[in-house]
RNA sequence: GGGCGCAUAGCUCAGCUGGACAGAGCGCACGGUUCACAUCCGUGAGGUCCGGGGUUCAAGUCCCUGUGCGCCCA
């Protein structure tokens, strides 16, 4: 016996009473799933703890949960890890802007006192974003949740670090790197953006000596106070005498050789090229080359140094138009022309960043990159969608060292000791004896999240989690931090715990507006997912962003499918209605056998599994989208337009076995989709299940539906499919001649072989077309004048509409009509007389097609009856 | 310079295992208060599936090529 629903899904108050209820029962947890099960796990992408929820997150939750929740109802042990990242770089910019703020700096409250304020700014604004997870009803295992910066984790990226160390695949050395000014820090080439940009190439004579002069051509004119050679093509005629010869770098007179190097494009500028070793990186390739001195013009913050001579002190861009100004005094000049270029700014500040010789730590990371492409190629990490394979083979067959030290303070300190002679020293303390100094600089952020797939579950301790849930199963993640994530992962876990850290890696694209812009503050386009579920609740979201796009690609976010999917929320919660309000006592659970059931149930029962299949076969192949959108049209086009109307015959009208077997099949249908939609929409879903009969405790624990074969019915199907273009027809017919949709009309049919089923359902004319009563004609009987016809199959239906059929209306009707089925019929036997055809398809496309004309050639035959009889050849 | 993606109805998108007249939502037009739902129901209009080749009995779907837009890497 069910209870009373209420007439709308509250969702406002019963998403968090679901979640609440799920969370306090544990079932978030893998140990609901019997000790033996096999483990389904996945790492949560960690959200920065600075951040709050974005349409990505809420993508990546989406798509997550819905792994996680379906594996579960296939009784797997699931385990979804959650967690944040401390976000070095981020965390520390909102925090010194607090300072600010408050009118003082990190500098002044020195090191330990900032750490000790992060710390308390992460927990005040650190829980945000999990309790937004929660609101988007990820299921995950919050006694679980890390943060990277635990000692746990931290533990784990000392422990890697001296391993590293100790492998001889870390070193410190001065090398040039890039430098964000702005961040005081070194980033990695991740972390650099290259965008064209206008600006200015600027071309001046290089003097050399003699009294003559070489034309060289520039971007960057401060940087010439760094020169430490010209460089021309040693097979370019017009230099090629200066060879050997010096140069004297402008105002500064610095004597510098002139060099030949094939580097050198002889078509871009003047063919000469300044090579400047310690700003810029293929000029550092070329000095490495040359054995070129490194001159450091710049300081950290980017105004000059002592090297640049008088214009030391001055900011970059005011020393680029000072000394420019002094050439041109001095006559080197030769002109300035617009040009584009390519400007590396920082990711995080947009800052122009600059090349800059500086002392770091890097991985040498070769050796984990081959690792890494062996996993892929031999196939026991799968990327989908596949063609980022391609992309992932590339960067790591072309992968530079990485630099792994950054100068901030919040976030792991790199466990390095020196010694009070110069001396280095790796590990978690510093060695015996006095005058020992531990390294400053940090590690970049993505050297902790590397290890987020097994540091989580406990390494370096052989945690019982540890054994159970690593390998994980599938990493669900944005495309965009292949490299800075996902690769890393694979390097790091296969390194250190020579296992795959996950078997699958699925892609999810960008979301972006409606008009496939990115979301930006200036766009003013900005759409904040809390807003939505606000609005909406968080079954239409989920829905939307699943069903939006495809794998892979990026997808536009379109507020009114939003809508629509909340409309469709609220269409199961009425079908739902209807179902609970029709029963009465207790429900055998489960079908009764086929051969009890009418036509309709068993048409439906068919659609049913052949539904589940699609499913089934879409969620193995990671298409969640289309899966979704084949539930929504089952269960709005063909169950409640169709079988829910129909199925009020025998609920009104029926006998207690009729009810009951209705009944019975009502629920069956509706509990299987709840089941099926449940991982896309978990709340709606569990909140109107707990109002079907059902048994079990929550739909989240559910069984995941198969297909019974057994409840195949290809011969309901057809017949049920002839019955409903007749209904279809009769709309039609109703709808051209403006038959009021109130009034009932009678229908006489000539059956054709149909007779049983249209004497046995001719109620289903009266539910859906409003005709009352059908009247079966004789075989050989004559059909009314005064009447529309219909025609599937072999049955012709007449609508004898006195008064309201125009016979010329009706003959051009069925004109067209005729026209249109006798065009297919061509077509039809074209491709049946194809003996290629009828000997390469599928015997099924074959049989299928032949059935497909013998109903056509049947209507035709009927169509063209009715036009001799009606239309008297009149055209 | 290399690689990748996208181009289907007015708009936003599906259509990935090639096979029936190419689909959905929204929008539009017309009509609907019969007891699940107007957050609804019914009917309809609207498409050279970017152009050109090819493979195949069969191509929106596979291959080549061109055009336009976007992204990644250098």
């Amino acid at each position: 016996m069910s209870q009373p629903m209420p007439k709308t899904f509250n969702f406002a108050e019963a998403e968090p009473r679901l979640y609440h209820w799920w969370e306090q029962h544990g079932w978030f947890k893998p140990e609901v799933a019997p000790p033996d099960a096999e483990p389904f796990v996945i790492s949560m992408p960690p959200p920065n703890v600075t951040g709050a929820l974005h349409l990505g997150h809420a993508l990546t939750a989406s798509i997550e949960d819905l792994m996680i929740r379906y594996e579960r109802m296939r009784g797997k042990a699931v385990l979804w890890v959650p967690g944040t990242d401390h976000a070095g770089i981020a965390t520390q910019l909102q925090v010194e802007k607090m300072l600010r703020d408050e009118g003082t700096s990190r500098q002044e409250i020195g090191r330990e006192e900032f750490l000790a304020r992060t710390w308390a700014w992460k927990e005040k604004y650190g829980g945000t974003i999990q309790n937004q997870h929660r609101r988007l009803g990820a299921s995950c295992d919050w006694d679980r949740e890390r943060f990277t910066l635990d000692d746990g984790l931290s533990n784990a990226v000392q422990e890697v670090f001296i391993h590293l160390y100790e492998q001889g695949l870390i070193y410190r050395g001065p090398r040039l790197v890039n430098w964000s000014p702005g961040l005081q820090t070194a980033v990695s080439d991740l972390e650099v953006e290259r965008e064209e940009e206008q600006g200015k190439l600027y071309y001046f004579k290089y003097p050399v000596e003699g009294g003559d002069f070489i034309p060289v051509a520039t971007t960057r004119p401060e940087t010439i106070l760094g020169d430490t050679a010209v460089c021309v093509h040693p097979e370019d005629p017009r230099y090629q005498p200066f060879i050997g010869k010096t140069a004297y770098v402008p105002i500064l007179n610095r004597p510098i050789p002139i060099i030949a190097d094939e580097y050198v494009d002889r078509d871009f500028g003047t063919g000469a090229l300044k090579i400047t070793p310690g700003h810029d990186f293929n000029d550092y390739e070329i000095g490495q080359r040359h054995h070129l001195p490194i001159i450091n013009i710049m300081n950290r913050d980017a105004t000059l140094n002592e090297a640049a001579g008088p214009y030391a002190g001055l900011d970059r861009f005011v020393a680029r138009e000072k000394l420019w100004q002094d050439m041109e005094a001095a006559g080197l000049t030769i002109k300035v022309v617009e040009h584009t270029m390519i400007v590396p700014r920082s990711q995080r500040g947009g800052e122009v960043v600059e090349p800059l010789i500086s002392t770091q730590w890097f991985v040498k990371i070769q050796p984990l990159a081959e690792k890494a492409i062996a996993a892929v190629r031999d196939g026991r990490i799968k990327i989908v969608p596949e063609r980022f394979e391609k992309v992932y083979y590339h960067w790591l067959e072309n992968i530079e060292d990485w630099c792994v030290s950054r100068q901030l303070w919040w976030g792991h300190r790199i466990p390095a000791w020196y010694g009070p002679n110069g001396e280095i020293h790796v590990g978690k303390q510093p060695p015996q004896g006095d005058g020992w100094t531990p390294e400053e600089d940090v590690l970049d952020t993505w050297f902790s999240s590397g290890l987020w797939p097994f540091s989580t579950l406990g390494w370096p301790e052989q945690t019982p989690d540890l054994k159970r849930f690593y390998p994980t199963s599938v990493m669900e993640t944005g495309y965009d931090i292949l490299f800075f994530w996902v690769a890393r992962m694979i390097m790091l876990g296969l390194w250190f715990t020579g296992e795959v850290p996950f078997t699958t890696v699925y892609l999810h694209g960008m979301v972006r507006d409606k008009y496939g812009r990115k979301f930006s503050k200036t766009l003013g386009n900005s759409t904040d997912p809390l807003e939505i579920m606000d609005q909406y609740g968080t079954d239409p979201l989920r829905f939307t962003l699943v069903t939006s796009g495809s794998p892979g690609n990026d997808l536009n976010l379109d507020n009114d499918r939003v809508e629509a999917n909340w409309r469709f929320v609220n269409k199961i919660w009425q079908m739902g209605n209807f179902i609970t309000g029709n029963l009465e006592g207790d429900l055998p659970p489960g079908l009764p056998p086929a051969s009890e059931l009418d036509l309709p149930s068993r048409w439906i029962v068919s659609r049913l599994n052949r539904l589940i299949g699609s499913v089934q076969y879409l969620f193995d192949a990671y298409q969640y989208g289309e899966a979704g959108r084949q539930i929504y049209e089952f269960l709005w086009n063909e169950f409640a337009d169709w079988y829910i109307e129909m199925s009020k015959h025998p609920l009104y009208e029926g006998d207690a076995g009729a009810k009951t077997h209705t009944r019975r099949v009502l629920v069956t249908v509706l509990d299987t989709c709840l089941r099926l939609l449940h991982p896309f929409m978990p709340f709606v879903t569990e909140e109107l299940w707990q109002y079907l009969p059902h048994q079990g405790e929550a739909l989240m624990l559910a069984r995941w539906p198969a297909v019974n074969e057994a409840c195949l019915d290809e011969p309901a199907e057809n017949t049920m499919n002839v019955l409903m273009d007749l209904v279809r027809g009769v709309r039609n017919v109703r709808t051209e001649y403006g038959v009021d949709p109130a009034r009932r009309i009678e229908a006489l049919v000539s059956p054709g072989s149909y007779r049983d089923v249209l004497q046995q359902y001719s109620y289903i004319f009266a539910r859906l077309c409003n005709v009352s009563h059908l009247k079966l004609l004789d075989a050989g009987a004559g059909a009314p004048e005064q009447a529309a016809s219909v025609v599937a199959s072999d049955v012709t239906l007449y609508l004898p509409l006195a008064g309201m059929v125009d016979i010329q209306a009706e003959c051009d009707r069925l004109n067209k009509e005729q026209a249109r089925l006798e065009e297919q019929i061509k077509r039809s036997q074209a491709m049946l007389a194809n003996e290629q055809f009828v000997s390469r398809a599928k015997p099924e496309v074959v049989e299928r097609e032949r059935t497909r004309l013998a109903e056509l050639q049947a209507s035709s035959t009927q169509l063209a009856e009715r036009l001799a009889a009606l239309c008297n050849g009149a055209k």
